[in-house]
DNA sequence: ATAATAAAGTCAGAGAAAGTCAAAGGTGAT
DNA sequence: ATCACCTTTGACTTTCTCTGACTTTATTAT
Protein backbone atom coordinates (compact mmCIF):
# COMPACT_ATOMS: atom_id res chain seq x y z
CA UNK A 1 0.00 0.00 0.00
CA UNK A 2 2.28 2.79 -1.13
CA UNK A 3 1.75 6.23 0.39
CA UNK A 4 1.43 9.37 -1.36
CA UNK A 5 4.99 9.57 0.07
CA UNK A 6 6.12 6.51 -1.25
CA UNK A 7 4.76 7.59 -4.43
CA UNK A 8 6.47 11.59 -4.74
CA UNK A 9 9.99 9.79 -3.48
CA UNK A 10 9.99 7.35 -6.40
CA UNK A 11 9.01 10.28 -8.69
CA UNK A 12 11.92 12.26 -7.17
CA UNK A 13 14.50 9.43 -7.51
CA UNK A 14 13.38 8.23 -11.05
CA UNK A 15 14.15 12.12 -11.79
CA UNK A 16 17.37 12.18 -10.15
CA UNK A 17 18.67 9.08 -11.99
CA UNK A 18 17.41 10.31 -15.59
CA UNK A 19 19.43 13.68 -14.58
CA UNK A 20 22.36 11.66 -13.21
CA UNK A 21 22.37 12.65 -9.55
CA UNK A 22 21.04 15.89 -9.12
CA UNK A 23 17.50 17.35 -9.65
CA UNK A 24 15.88 20.51 -9.25
CA UNK A 25 12.45 21.10 -8.56
CA UNK A 26 9.86 23.47 -8.07
CA UNK A 27 8.08 22.89 -4.53
CA UNK A 28 4.76 23.91 -5.27
CA UNK A 29 4.32 22.90 -9.15
CA UNK A 30 5.28 19.49 -7.72
CA UNK A 31 2.30 19.91 -5.11
CA UNK A 32 0.31 20.83 -7.90
CA UNK A 33 1.10 17.58 -9.62
CA UNK A 34 0.35 15.14 -7.05
CA UNK A 35 -2.61 17.49 -5.59
CA UNK A 36 -1.02 17.52 -2.17
CA UNK A 37 -0.19 20.54 -0.11
CA UNK A 38 3.10 21.91 -0.39
CA UNK A 39 4.90 21.18 3.29
CA UNK A 40 4.20 17.32 2.59
CA UNK A 41 7.16 17.86 -0.05
CA UNK A 42 9.19 19.07 2.63
CA UNK A 43 8.21 15.61 4.20
CA UNK A 44 8.89 13.46 1.79
CA UNK A 45 12.25 15.35 1.33
CA UNK A 46 13.41 15.13 4.87
CA UNK A 47 12.46 12.01 5.88
CA UNK A 48 13.59 10.10 2.58
CA UNK A 49 16.29 12.46 1.03
CA UNK A 50 18.31 13.05 4.08
CA UNK A 51 22.14 13.17 4.25
CA UNK A 52 21.73 9.88 6.19
CA UNK A 53 19.84 8.52 3.14
CA UNK A 54 23.20 10.13 1.12
CA UNK A 55 21.62 12.99 -0.59
CA UNK A 56 22.14 16.84 -0.05
CA UNK A 57 19.63 19.60 -0.41
CA UNK A 58 20.06 22.91 -1.24
CA UNK A 59 16.99 25.73 -2.15
CA UNK A 60 16.33 29.08 -2.64
CA UNK A 61 13.48 30.34 -1.66
CA UNK A 62 11.44 33.84 -3.08
CA UNK A 63 11.07 34.07 -7.14
CA UNK A 64 12.12 31.79 -9.19
CA UNK A 65 12.99 29.34 -5.84
CA UNK A 66 13.41 25.98 -6.12
CA UNK A 67 14.96 22.74 -4.65
CA UNK A 68 18.06 20.74 -5.88
CA UNK A 69 18.65 17.47 -4.11
CA UNK A 70 22.16 15.77 -5.52
CA UNK A 71 22.82 12.11 -4.50
CA UNK A 72 25.89 11.27 -3.25
CA UNK A 73 28.58 10.11 -5.78
CA UNK A 74 29.45 6.69 -6.20
CA UNK A 75 32.21 6.66 -8.33
CA UNK A 76 34.44 5.74 -5.22
CA UNK A 77 32.70 2.52 -3.26
CA UNK A 78 35.34 2.11 -1.24
CA UNK A 79 35.29 5.95 -0.49
CA UNK A 80 31.46 5.80 0.05
CA UNK A 81 31.41 2.42 2.07
CA UNK A 82 34.01 4.35 4.32
CA UNK A 83 32.40 7.03 4.94
CA UNK A 84 29.74 5.22 6.24
CA UNK A 85 31.80 2.77 8.36
CA UNK A 86 33.02 6.37 10.02
CA UNK A 87 29.92 7.74 10.65
CA UNK A 88 28.16 5.17 12.37
CA UNK A 89 29.92 5.85 15.26
CA UNK A 90 29.77 3.56 18.75
CA UNK A 91 25.73 2.78 18.55
CA UNK A 92 23.32 2.61 16.07
CA UNK A 93 19.68 2.15 15.94
CA UNK A 94 18.00 -1.07 14.00
CA UNK A 95 15.94 1.89 12.09
CA UNK A 96 19.62 3.89 11.59
CA UNK A 97 20.87 0.97 10.52
CA UNK A 98 18.71 -0.13 8.32
CA UNK A 99 18.71 3.22 6.58
CA UNK A 100 22.76 2.41 6.04
CA UNK A 101 22.13 -0.62 4.56
CA UNK A 102 18.99 0.35 1.83
CA UNK A 103 21.65 3.30 0.75
CA UNK A 104 24.45 1.29 0.09
CA UNK A 105 22.28 -1.51 -1.65
CA UNK A 106 20.19 1.30 -3.65
CA UNK A 107 23.31 2.51 -4.66
CA UNK A 108 24.22 -0.80 -5.88
CA UNK A 109 27.44 -1.01 -4.20
CA UNK A 110 25.86 -4.65 -2.37
CA UNK A 111 23.38 -7.39 -3.63
CA UNK A 112 20.18 -8.05 -2.27
CA UNK A 113 21.21 -10.85 -1.02
CA UNK A 114 24.03 -9.25 0.53
CA UNK A 115 21.77 -6.52 1.78
CA UNK A 116 19.79 -9.16 3.05
CA UNK A 117 22.33 -10.96 4.93
CA UNK A 118 23.39 -7.28 6.33
CA UNK A 119 19.66 -6.78 7.94
CA UNK A 120 19.56 -10.54 9.11
CA UNK A 121 23.09 -9.63 11.44
CA UNK A 122 21.71 -6.93 13.16
CA UNK A 123 17.69 -7.21 13.80
CA UNK A 124 16.64 -7.87 17.45
CA UNK A 125 15.87 -11.32 16.45
CA UNK A 126 19.85 -11.62 15.88
CA UNK A 127 20.67 -9.62 19.39
CA UNK A 128 17.66 -11.08 21.38
CA UNK A 129 20.21 -12.40 23.84
CA UNK A 130 22.31 -9.19 24.27
CA UNK A 131 20.90 -7.01 27.28
CA UNK A 132 18.61 -4.28 25.52
CA UNK A 133 21.48 -1.15 26.70
CA UNK A 134 24.30 -3.23 24.73
CA UNK A 135 22.33 -3.62 21.95
CA UNK A 136 22.93 -0.52 19.79
CA UNK A 137 26.53 -1.40 20.54
CA UNK A 138 26.75 -4.51 18.80
CA UNK A 139 24.49 -3.30 16.42
CA UNK A 140 27.06 -0.97 15.67
CA UNK A 141 30.24 -3.25 15.78
CA UNK A 142 28.61 -5.63 13.74
CA UNK A 143 27.61 -3.26 10.76
CA UNK A 144 31.39 -1.71 11.16
CA UNK A 145 32.99 -5.09 10.88
CA UNK A 146 31.31 -6.14 7.54
CA UNK A 147 30.98 -3.20 5.82
CA UNK A 148 34.76 -3.32 6.97
CA UNK A 149 34.58 -6.84 4.81
CA UNK A 150 32.84 -5.89 1.99
CA UNK A 151 35.26 -3.45 0.54
CA UNK A 152 38.99 -5.56 1.84
CA UNK B 1 -12.61 -27.37 18.03
CA UNK B 2 -10.09 -25.32 16.09
CA UNK B 3 -9.48 -22.04 17.73
CA UNK B 4 -9.65 -18.60 16.46
CA UNK B 5 -5.90 -18.63 16.14
CA UNK B 6 -5.93 -21.59 14.20
CA UNK B 7 -8.48 -20.29 11.91
CA UNK B 8 -6.50 -16.96 10.85
CA UNK B 9 -3.19 -19.27 10.80
CA UNK B 10 -4.68 -21.38 8.44
CA UNK B 11 -5.93 -18.57 6.39
CA UNK B 12 -2.28 -16.49 6.45
CA UNK B 13 -1.27 -19.79 5.83
CA UNK B 14 -3.30 -19.84 2.04
CA UNK B 15 -2.84 -16.38 1.54
CA UNK B 16 0.92 -17.42 1.47
CA UNK B 17 0.76 -20.76 -0.54
CA UNK B 18 -1.43 -18.79 -2.90
CA UNK B 19 1.33 -15.76 -3.48
CA UNK B 20 4.08 -17.83 -3.80
CA UNK B 21 5.94 -17.18 -0.40
CA UNK B 22 5.11 -13.78 0.60
CA UNK B 23 2.27 -12.04 2.30
CA UNK B 24 1.66 -8.52 2.74
CA UNK B 25 -1.10 -7.82 5.25
CA UNK B 26 -3.19 -5.24 7.02
CA UNK B 27 -3.74 -5.82 10.51
CA UNK B 28 -6.71 -4.21 11.52
CA UNK B 29 -8.29 -5.13 8.22
CA UNK B 30 -7.87 -8.92 9.05
CA UNK B 31 -9.27 -8.43 12.93
CA UNK B 32 -12.12 -6.89 10.79
CA UNK B 33 -12.17 -9.97 9.03
CA UNK B 34 -12.31 -12.07 12.04
CA UNK B 35 -13.79 -9.92 14.41
CA UNK B 36 -11.39 -9.83 16.59
CA UNK B 37 -9.07 -7.27 18.04
CA UNK B 38 -6.12 -6.43 15.96
CA UNK B 39 -3.85 -7.82 18.89
CA UNK B 40 -4.68 -11.42 18.20
CA UNK B 41 -2.71 -10.70 14.92
CA UNK B 42 -0.12 -9.96 16.71
CA UNK B 43 -0.56 -13.02 19.15
CA UNK B 44 -0.83 -15.68 15.36
CA UNK B 45 2.03 -14.37 14.40
CA UNK B 46 4.32 -14.25 17.30
CA UNK B 47 3.17 -17.83 17.86
CA UNK B 48 2.81 -19.24 14.29
CA UNK B 49 4.76 -17.32 12.58
CA UNK B 50 7.82 -17.01 14.00
CA UNK B 51 11.58 -17.77 13.12
CA UNK B 52 11.34 -21.36 14.71
CA UNK B 53 9.02 -22.55 12.23
CA UNK B 54 10.53 -20.87 9.19
CA UNK B 55 9.04 -17.74 8.60
CA UNK B 56 10.08 -13.99 8.72
CA UNK B 57 8.29 -11.10 9.70
CA UNK B 58 8.17 -7.21 9.08
CA UNK B 59 6.35 -4.33 9.50
CA UNK B 60 5.80 -1.01 9.48
CA UNK B 61 3.42 1.53 11.40
CA UNK B 62 1.71 4.92 11.16
CA UNK B 63 -0.29 5.35 7.72
CA UNK B 64 -0.18 2.67 5.23
CA UNK B 65 1.52 0.36 7.39
CA UNK B 66 1.54 -3.08 7.02
CA UNK B 67 2.67 -6.49 7.92
CA UNK B 68 4.99 -8.74 5.30
CA UNK B 69 5.39 -11.98 6.44
CA UNK B 70 7.89 -14.40 4.27
CA UNK B 71 8.04 -18.09 4.43
CA UNK B 72 11.27 -20.10 3.75
CA UNK B 73 10.93 -21.41 0.39
CA UNK B 74 11.10 -24.97 0.06
CA UNK B 75 11.87 -25.33 -3.94
CA UNK B 76 15.57 -24.76 -3.44
CA UNK B 77 18.03 -27.48 -2.30
CA UNK B 78 18.41 -25.55 1.06
CA UNK B 79 17.70 -28.43 3.55
CA UNK B 80 21.11 -29.13 4.39
CA UNK B 81 20.96 -25.06 5.67
CA UNK B 82 17.99 -26.15 7.70
CA UNK B 83 19.36 -28.69 8.72
CA UNK B 84 22.97 -26.76 10.40
CA UNK B 85 19.83 -24.36 12.06
CA UNK B 86 18.19 -26.69 13.88
CA UNK B 87 21.46 -28.34 14.72
CA UNK B 88 23.17 -25.36 16.25
CA UNK B 89 21.54 -25.26 19.68
CA UNK B 90 21.94 -22.17 21.58
CA UNK B 91 25.68 -21.82 21.54
CA UNK B 92 27.82 -22.10 19.43
CA UNK B 93 31.81 -21.06 19.26
CA UNK B 94 33.74 -19.25 16.86
CA UNK B 95 35.59 -22.41 15.50
CA UNK B 96 32.59 -24.63 15.60
CA UNK B 97 30.43 -21.25 13.52
CA UNK B 98 33.57 -21.59 11.26
CA UNK B 99 33.09 -24.62 10.19
CA UNK B 100 29.48 -24.67 9.36
CA UNK B 101 29.74 -21.76 7.38
CA UNK B 102 33.02 -23.52 5.21
CA UNK B 103 30.70 -26.61 4.48
CA UNK B 104 27.72 -24.48 3.36
CA UNK B 105 29.68 -22.55 0.80
CA UNK B 106 31.90 -25.63 0.02
CA UNK B 107 28.81 -26.96 -1.00
CA UNK B 108 28.05 -23.97 -3.06
CA UNK B 109 25.01 -23.04 -1.27
CA UNK B 110 26.42 -19.92 -0.61
CA UNK B 111 29.07 -17.37 -2.54
CA UNK B 112 32.32 -16.64 -1.13
CA UNK B 113 30.99 -12.78 -0.82
CA UNK B 114 28.35 -14.26 1.82
CA UNK B 115 30.41 -16.29 3.82
CA UNK B 116 32.64 -13.73 4.15
CA UNK B 117 30.12 -11.82 5.33
CA UNK B 118 29.04 -14.63 7.57
CA UNK B 119 32.03 -15.32 8.71
CA UNK B 120 32.98 -11.02 9.65
CA UNK B 121 29.20 -10.99 11.43
CA UNK B 122 29.89 -13.82 14.11
CA UNK B 123 33.85 -12.81 14.85
CA UNK B 124 35.01 -11.48 18.07
CA UNK B 125 36.18 -7.94 16.74
CA UNK B 126 31.91 -8.03 15.98
CA UNK B 127 31.34 -8.88 19.39
CA UNK B 128 33.76 -7.23 21.63
CA UNK B 129 30.95 -5.56 23.36
CA UNK B 130 29.40 -8.48 24.21
CA UNK B 131 30.39 -10.43 27.82
CA UNK B 132 31.98 -12.92 26.89
CA UNK B 133 29.96 -15.49 28.67
CA UNK B 134 26.83 -14.47 26.59
CA UNK B 135 29.28 -14.56 22.67
CA UNK B 136 28.50 -18.30 21.70
CA UNK B 137 25.00 -17.85 22.75
CA UNK B 138 24.72 -14.33 20.75
CA UNK B 139 26.51 -16.00 17.67
CA UNK B 140 24.43 -18.89 17.53
CA UNK B 141 21.46 -15.93 17.26
CA UNK B 142 23.30 -14.29 14.39
CA UNK B 143 24.00 -17.40 12.68
CA UNK B 144 20.78 -19.05 12.92
CA UNK B 145 19.22 -15.59 11.59
CA UNK B 146 21.08 -14.75 8.65
CA UNK B 147 21.52 -18.53 7.43
CA UNK B 148 17.41 -18.33 8.01
CA UNK B 149 16.99 -15.16 5.88
CA UNK B 150 19.65 -17.48 3.12
CA UNK B 151 16.80 -19.73 2.76
CA UNK B 152 13.63 -17.56 3.01
C1' DA C 1 13.27 52.72 -1.18
C1' DT C 2 9.03 50.53 -0.60
C1' DA C 3 5.39 47.54 -1.56
C1' DA C 4 3.67 43.58 -3.75
C1' DT C 5 4.37 39.12 -5.11
C1' DA C 6 6.41 34.64 -5.35
C1' DA C 7 8.53 31.27 -3.70
C1' DA C 8 10.21 27.87 0.20
C1' DG C 9 10.42 26.68 5.53
C1' DT C 10 8.47 25.43 10.13
C1' DC C 11 5.77 23.25 13.30
C1' DA C 12 2.16 21.49 15.76
C1' DG C 13 -1.97 18.84 15.49
C1' DA C 14 -4.96 15.34 13.45
C1' DG C 15 -5.23 10.89 11.60
C1' DA C 16 -3.68 6.14 10.41
C1' DA C 17 -1.63 2.06 11.41
C1' DA C 18 1.00 -1.36 14.15
C1' DG C 19 3.17 -2.79 18.94
C1' DT C 20 3.03 -3.97 23.97
C1' DC C 21 1.56 -6.02 27.96
C1' DA C 22 -1.02 -7.54 31.63
C1' DA C 23 -5.38 -9.26 33.04
C1' DA C 24 -9.13 -12.30 32.18
C1' DG C 25 -10.98 -16.48 30.16
C1' DG C 26 -10.67 -21.44 28.50
C1' DT C 27 -8.96 -26.21 28.23
C1' DG C 28 -6.78 -30.43 29.22
C1' DA C 29 -4.08 -33.43 32.17
C1' DT C 30 -3.35 -35.20 36.66
C1' DA D 1 -10.44 -29.53 41.80
C1' DT D 2 -6.15 -27.77 40.66
C1' DC D 3 -2.47 -26.44 37.92
C1' DA D 4 -0.27 -25.22 33.80
C1' DC D 5 -0.67 -23.64 29.49
C1' DC D 6 -2.83 -21.43 25.67
C1' DT D 7 -6.07 -17.83 23.86
C1' DT D 8 -8.66 -13.57 23.89
C1' DT D 9 -9.31 -8.81 25.06
C1' DG D 10 -8.56 -3.92 25.50
C1' DA D 11 -6.22 0.07 27.25
C1' DC D 12 -2.25 2.44 26.29
C1' DT D 13 2.05 3.48 23.38
C1' DT D 14 4.85 4.30 19.40
C1' DT D 15 5.64 5.33 14.72
C1' DC D 16 4.56 7.27 10.31
C1' DT D 17 1.81 10.39 7.26
C1' DC D 18 -0.88 14.38 5.95
C1' DT D 19 -2.60 19.15 6.47
C1' DG D 20 -2.82 24.04 7.10
C1' DA D 21 -1.78 28.28 9.31
C1' DC D 22 1.93 31.10 9.86
C1' DT D 23 6.92 32.70 8.91
C1' DT D 24 10.98 33.81 6.27
C1' DT D 25 13.45 35.04 2.18
C1' DA D 26 14.07 36.61 -2.58
C1' DT D 27 12.57 39.04 -6.65
C1' DT D 28 9.94 42.45 -9.21
C1' DA D 29 7.19 46.50 -9.86
C1' DT D 30 6.17 51.25 -8.35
Amino acid sequence: MARLSDIIEDFIKEMIDETDGQVEIQRNELAGYFNCVPSQINYVIATRFNSERGYFVESKRGGGGHITISRMSTDKPYDYIMHIILSIGDEISKHSADINIDNVADLELISEEEKNLLKAAINDNSLKSVPVFLRDKVRADILKNMLMKIII
